[in-house]
DNA sequence: GCATAACCGAACCGTACCGTACGGTACATA
DNA sequence: TATGTACCGTACGGTACGGTTCGGTTATGC
C-alpha cells in the first residue's frame, strides 16, 4: 500500500446513498438490500447506482468500505502513564470493543461479510477485518507495548497479548450475537465484564509475574 | 419442551439426502443450496423434498438439526482425577473446540445460521448454539465444577469460568475464519494454542490463588 | 392380476431480482 | 436559444429459484 492506492473518495451524494443503504441493511438484513429498494430509499435511480458502483457487489463493497472509513484514530497513549492509567485505558478499550461488536451496524456488516465469505470472496471480510484491526487492534497493541516498556506488563509478543485480551473481553458473546441470540445485557453488565476481563488480563501479563 | 416434543426422527433415505445437502452447503455456501441442486445431487425429486421437509426453511432446519444430533456424548469426567488429569482434560477440550470450529462443516453451518439470523429468525442459530453447548459447554462446565470440588480450581461461578476458558482458547480465531480469513494454522500450532490457553486458565483459576 | 402407495423426472407457474434502456427534467455552458 | 451533462422514474428483458403438478415407474399387499 505505497500511497493508499485507491481512496474511492465518493461524492457527498454517493455517501448519502451508501448511508441510506446501510440503514436498509441494518434493519432488514441482506435480503432487504435490493438495488430497487436502495434506489427507492435513497431517492436515486438504479441507473445511477450502477454508474457509480458498477455492480451490486461493488455497491456492497462500497457500503463496507465507507463504514470502515469512519473509524476515528483516537488518542495516542500518553508518553508517561501511570499503572492505573494503563488499566483505565485497557478498560476503555474493552468497553469500546464490547459496544462496537454489539452494535446493530457492526452486527449487520459482519453478517453481510460472513454471508459473502462462502466462496472465497474474501473481499468484504478482509475489508471489515482490516478496519476492525485498524480501529482497535493496532492501537491497543501499541498500548500494550508501551505498558511493557514502562514495566507494567510482561509479555514477549504484544500481538499474542492483544489476542488474549480480545478473548478475555469478547469470550463467546460475538458469535452468539451474530447467531441472533441474546442481545448483550445492560450497560452495567458491560462495565462489569470489561473490568473483569482487564483484571484477568493484568493477572496474566502483570509485571509481578 | 416438556418431553423433547418432536424428535424429527428421519428415515435412512432422508438422512442420506440431508447429508448430501450438507455436502453441497459446505462446498458451495448457501447460494449453492437450491432445492433443484439438492434433488439432483441426492437423486431424489423435488416433490419428495417438499413432502418430507415441507419447506426450504424446513429443509435447512433439518440439515442443522441432523448435524446437531450427531454430537457424541463423550466420557464423563473421572470421579477421582489428578490435577494433571484435569489439565489434560482441559487441553483435550481446547483441542476439540479449536478443531470443531475450524472445520468446514462447522463453518458452513455457522455461516448459514448467521445469514438467516437477520430478521429475528433465531431458529437455526438457536439450534446450533444449543447443540454446540451440548457438545462441549455443559460437559466442560461439569468438568470445571468437578475441578472445584476436588480443590484444583477456585471459582464461584463455573459458567463464568467456562466462558473465560472459551475466550482464552478461541480468541478472535472464530470470527476471522467465518469472515474467510486465515485457515487456522497447522495442527502443531493448534496444540500449542490449546496448551497456552489452558496454562493461562489455570493461572487464573488455579487453587493456589 | 390389481389396487394402492411411494417416488422419480420433467415440465410448469409465479415471483423476485439484477442489470439495462428509454423518455423526461433540471441545470450549466457556449 | 441550442447543446451537453447528470440525473430521476419507470419499464423491460433475462434469469434464477421456490413451489406445484403430472405422467410414468417400481414395489408392496390383497
Amino acid at each position: 500500500m505505497s500511497t493508499e492506492p485507491e481512496q474511492p473518495d465518493f461524492t457527498d451524494r454517493q455517501r448519502a446513498v451508501l448511508d441510506k443503504a446501510l440503514e436498509l441493511l441494518v434493519e432488514g438484513g441482506e435480503k432487504a438490500l435490493t438495488t430497487a429498494a436502495i434506489a427507492r430509499a435513497a431517492g436515486c435511480s438504479k441507473e445511477s447506482l450502477y454508474k457509480w458502483f458498477g455492480d451490486r457487489d461493488g455497491l456492497l463493497a462500497a457500503i463496507v468500505t465507507r463504514q470502515a472509513s469512519k473509524v476515528i484514530p483516537g488518542a495516542d497513549p500518553a508518553a508517561n502513564m501511570s499503572e492505573d492509567g494503563l488499566r483505565a485505558a485497557l478498560e476503555e478499550f474493552a468497553r469500546n470493543l464490547l459496544e462496537t461488536i454489539s452494535g446493530d451496524v457492526s452486527l449487520a456488516l459482519n453478517r453481510l461479510a460472513i454471508g459473502q465469505a462462502s466462496k472465497s470472496e474474501t473481499g468484504l471480510g478482509a475489508i471489515l477485518e482490516k478496519s476492525g484491526r485498524a480501529r482497535i487492534g493496532r492501537q491497543t497493541t501499541a498500548l500494550l507495548e508501551k505498558g511493557c516498556t514502562l514495566g507494567y506488563l510482561h509479555c514477549e509478543d504484544p500481538q499474542e497479548a492483544y489476542s488474549t485480551l480480545y478473548g478475555l473481553v469478547v469470550r463467546d458473546q460475538h458469535i452468539r450475537m451474530l447467531l441472533g441470540g441474546t442481545a448483550q445485557a445492560s450497560a452495567k453488565d458491560l462495565e462489569l465484564v470489561a473490568q473483569t476481563a482487564v483484571k484477568q488480563f493484568i493477572q496474566l501479563y502483570g509485571a509481578q509475574n
